[in-house]
Parts: structure tokens; C-alpha cells; sequence
RNA sequence: GGUGAGAUGGGUGAGUGGCUGAAACCAGCAGUUUGCUAAACUGCCGUACGGGAUUACCGUACCGGGGGUUCGAAUCCCCCUCUCACCGCCA
């Protein structure tokens, strides 16, 4: 959510670097200050007529306590008329105060200056690449046939305990997955994450905190009966921890991690993209959060990123790091960087981890504010990133290290695997 | 699932209609004292919004959330949510 004092100050900027997004701001934006004003006229006006009911009230306390019966019920006859006109004035700021409300969470966050030009994912931009695609050869199977073949992902076996998009790992393939859980928490954890084990259900208040609702109720499974949410990703428990707390200027950075399973609806996905492991409804992830100080945040983006690509680089997978583009930029966020690996049965990149920087946008909503070293409150920065989402990690492993129809583990993997080779 | 108790500032916790935005204590901050530490003493010590000469200062709201009674509500009434304890069930 945009501060209401950013769109007072500069609603030209705030429509300018909305158009990055491809987002037309202007008509929202001036009924938003329309709408400002009311409120604040509303409420001076508001204000001084409670006050004047305030004071009457206490020289009426004044007067019984003197035993002055009658001259306190003439005063009480003034108050009905203020009574009156504080209600009317009430009714309008509530009905102007609603509709500024339902406005404001209607404008996306502002795209930093790095954010480049460009309408769709065709327009990101390549910022870097590494590892080398193996050459495979025209036998290369994709990973849904290599799984099939060595018996270590059941998509079928999946389907009928729950449906399409929760696939059973089996063996070697389960170990896996526990593999490479353990080994991304680890290395999060080296490099100063504090690892958490946050409940993969969240509640409404958790949900608004971090932007999911109410926008995107509809990609999140609703447990109805208790009005619980199942977590599309750790980042909303994780940093709903410091929903509504204030920070001391000392107490930064703080630096989170957690694994959890994630659960996404997807309506409306389809094809070949949900083939296999590319999408799935549930799936295993170890997010990165971070909440920083304004100036520190993109210093510590930087730090994430190179953070994450060290830990693609350790699996060997060819990969890229993409900086999106104002068009494929999400709501929430004021920059991205997305990593992908190459599938190379598939012939296409997977994305698997995405790292943002939420600027003050997140932390308005959740009230995460800090004391900075005047004393004055501000907004904390929130940051996450995937470090990693496992599935498409686990496709491009499969793909791209098979051999004679078996695949082989990468090195860094192996003390956790307890095996070379599937 | 049953029964009971409760929700007050960073924490503990007082407060059953006006003198309470809220005692006291703890924690925190600043200062005095002190060879250092400790102790003692003094002062400060919630948030949001609005006004404003934009440090000051003033106003309003907020004691889990919403509504009501009243000139006046943390306090009385109604609804909701949540928490805790005990019993039942249970990994």
C-alpha cells in the first residue's frame, strides 16, 4: 500500500512511475486527493465539535458535583444539537474514508528506477548467466518420464489420493526432497538466516499483511470451516511475524528463513506448462525474508541475489538471472530478479527462485515500522526470495544430469543424499 | 466437544460512570553522584490522524473488535473474535 503522504506530495511521480507498470494512475491518484482532503477537512471540522461536546460534558460534571442540578440540565440541552452534527459529520468521513480506502489498495507498488522498460516476460532483461548447458543428446528424456522410468515421483499415484498437481515422491526421489530442504536451510542458515517453522496456515489479518488478500483470495486454498488459508509460500507467516511490531534502530537486519510446503490453486493454468513438475498445487519451498532499513534495502537485495546464485552455481545447473521488466513486475513488488534454469529435455528455462525488494509497500500494510536514530518513525523495508523452490530445481537435476537413464547427484548434494547416482 | 475465567501501554498489573491517556512496579532513555562496576536520586518514557510559527504546542480517537445506554464509558448493556485453565478426545 502507497503512503497517502507520497500521493499528496508528488502525485505526478507516483502516476509517472506507475506507467512503468503499465498501470494508468492518473483518474485513481486525483480522486484519492479529492478524497484526502475531504478527509482532512472532515475531520478538523469533526474534531473541534467533539472537543466543544468534551468540555460541556466536564462542566456538567462540574456543576452536579457543586450540586447545581439546574443549571446542569440547561447546559445538557446545548449538547443534543453538537450531538447531532458530530454524527452527521461522522457518516460523511466514514462514507468519504471507504471509498479512499477501497482506492488506495487499488495502486500497485512504484517500480524502483532500475526497473526496465518492457510490456511482458519477452522484455526482461538477462543481467547474468552461469553453468554450462549440457550437451544431452537426442535420447534426453523429460524428467515426468525420467521419474516414471526410476520410480521416484508418482504423478498418477498423486491423482488419486488427492488430484492433478500433488504428486507422491517415492524412494530415492522422496530422499531427494529432503536433500535438498536440508541443504538450502543449511546454507541460508550459514549465511546468517535465522531458519523458522512457521504454520503453513495463516489467518485473514496474516493474509491482508502481506497482500494476498484480498486480491489474490482465489489462488489460495480456504479452509472455510475455521477461516484459516493454507500458505502459497512461507513469506506471509514468516514476515506477518513482525506484523504490527516497531523495530529499534539497532535490532536490523533481520534475517529469516523457512522451509514449508506451499499450496496454490493455479486456476486457470493449463498445457504444457503444468506438465510434470513444472506446476504444481503443492510444493516445497525454502524462502528468504528480510526486513531492513530504507537505506540498507538494496544493498541487501544485492546481497540475497548474490546469495542465491551461489547456491545455483553449487548444483551445477545452468541458470540466468532475469531483471523483470515493469510489465511482468508483480503488484506488491518494487523490483525482481528471477533466476531460471535451463531444462534441457524441455528446452526451456524454469523459473525457480524470484527475489524482491517490497519497499515500504508491504510494511505499510502490516504496520512494521521502526524508530530510526532521531526517534521518528518509519517504515521498515521487507525483501524475500526463494532460496529454492524445489520442483523445478528437481526437473531441471533430473534433465540435465541423466545419464545411460540414471541420474547423476551433483557433489554438494551427496552428504545430504547418501547417494551418487538414481 | 463440555465447563469456567479473562483480554488495559514494551512487560507485570491497578482501575465498577466525571478528578483516568490511564496508578504502581519492572524494562528503556537522559542526567546527577561515583576511581570502574553496582547502588541511589531526578526527569523523560504509547500510537494514529488532524491543526499549527511543522522541535514546541493544541485538538480528536484508541484500554481485543463492533454496536448501544449516558451530558459524560476502560468502567454499564448486547454481539463477535481471541486467549488461558480444567475435563473429554488425541500425534
Amino acid at each position: 500500500m502507497l503512503t497517502l503522504k507520497l500521493l499528496r506530495e508528488d502525485p505526478e511521480y507516483v502516476i509517472r512511475k506507475l506507467a512503468v507498470k503499465h498501470f494508468d494512475a492518473r483518474e485513481i491518484v486525483t480522486r484519492i486527493n479529492e478524497l484526502d482532503g475531504n478527509r482532512r477537512a472532515l475531520q478538523t471540522e469533526l474534531d473541534a465539535c467533539l472537543a466543544r461536546q468534551n468540555r460541556i460534558a466536564s462542566q456538567i460534571g462540574a456543576l452536579m458535583k457543586e450540586g447545581k442540578k439546574e443549571e446542569a440540565e440547561a447546559v445538557k440541552k446545548e449538547v443534543s444539537a453538537l450531538k447531532e452534527q458530530s454524527k452527521a459529520l461522522e457518516e460523511k468521513s466514514q462514507t468519504n474514508n471507504s471509498e479512499l480506502n477501497s482506492l488506495i489498495v487499488l495502486l500497485p507498488n512504484i517500480p524502483c528506477d532500475l526497473v526496465p522498460e518492457g510490456k511482458n516476460s519477452d522484455d526482461n532483461v538477462v543481467v547474468r548467466t552461469g553453468n554450462e548447458i549440457p550437451e544431452l543428446g537426442p535420447d534426453a528424456l523429460p524428467h515426468w518420464e525420467l521419474a516414471r522410468n526410476l520410480d521416484i515421483i508418482d504423478f498418477d499415484l498423486g491423482v488419486k489420493l488427492t488430484g492433478a498437481g500433488f504428486p507422491v515422491y517415492k524412494g530415492k526421489g522422496a530422499r531427494l526432497q529432503r536433500a535438498l530442504i536440508n541443504f538450502f536451510l543449511d546454507v541460508n542458515t550459514r549465511a546468517g538466516y535465522l531458519e523458522v517453522e512457521p504454520p503453513v496456515m495463516i489467518n485473514e489479518a496474516s493474509g491482508f499483511g502481506t497482500g494476498q488478500l484480498p486480491d489474490k483470495e482465489g489462488q489460495m486454498y480456504h479452509a472455510t470451516l475455521d477461516n484459516y488459508y493454507l500458505v502459497p509460500t512461507a513469506e506471509v507467516p514468516v514476515t506477518n511475524i513482525y506484523r504490527d511490531v516497531i523495530l529499534g534502530n539497532d535490532d536490523f537486519p533481520v534475517k529469516m528463513t523457512a522451509y514449508t510446503p506451499c499450496f496454490r490453486r493455479e486456476a486457470g493454468s493449463y498445457g504444457k506448462d503444468v506438465r510434470g513438475l513444472n506446476r504444481l498445487h503443492q510444493f516445497d519451498k525454502v524462502e528468504i525474508v528480510r526486513i531492513e532499513k530504507p537505506e540498507n534495502s538494496y544493498a541487501a537485495l544485492d546481497d540475497m541475489i548474490a546469495h542465491v546464485e551461489g547456491i545455483v552455481k553449487s548444483l551445477g545447473l545452468p541458470y540466468r538471472i532475469l531483471r523483470l521488466c515493469g510489465g511482468d513486475l508483480s503488484f506488491t513488488s518494487a523490483i525482481t530478479y528471477d533466476f531460471e534454469v535451463y531444462s534441457a529435455a524441455q528446452g526451456r528455462w524454469l523459473e525457480i527462485s524470484s527475489v524482491s525488494n517490497f519497499e515500504s509497500y508491504q510494511a505499510n500494510r502490516l504496520k512494521l515500522r521502526y524508530r530510526d536514530a532521531d526517534g521518528k518513525m518509519q517504515l521498515a523495508h521487507t525483501l524475500n526470495g526463494s532460496s529454492l523452490a524445489l520442483p523445478r530445481v528437481v526437473a531441471a537435476l533430473l534433465e540435465d544430469n541423466q545419464k545411460d537413464g540414471h541420474i547423476v547427484i551433483p557433489e554438494i548434494l551427496r552428504p545430504y543424499t547418501g547417494f551418487d547416482v538414481i
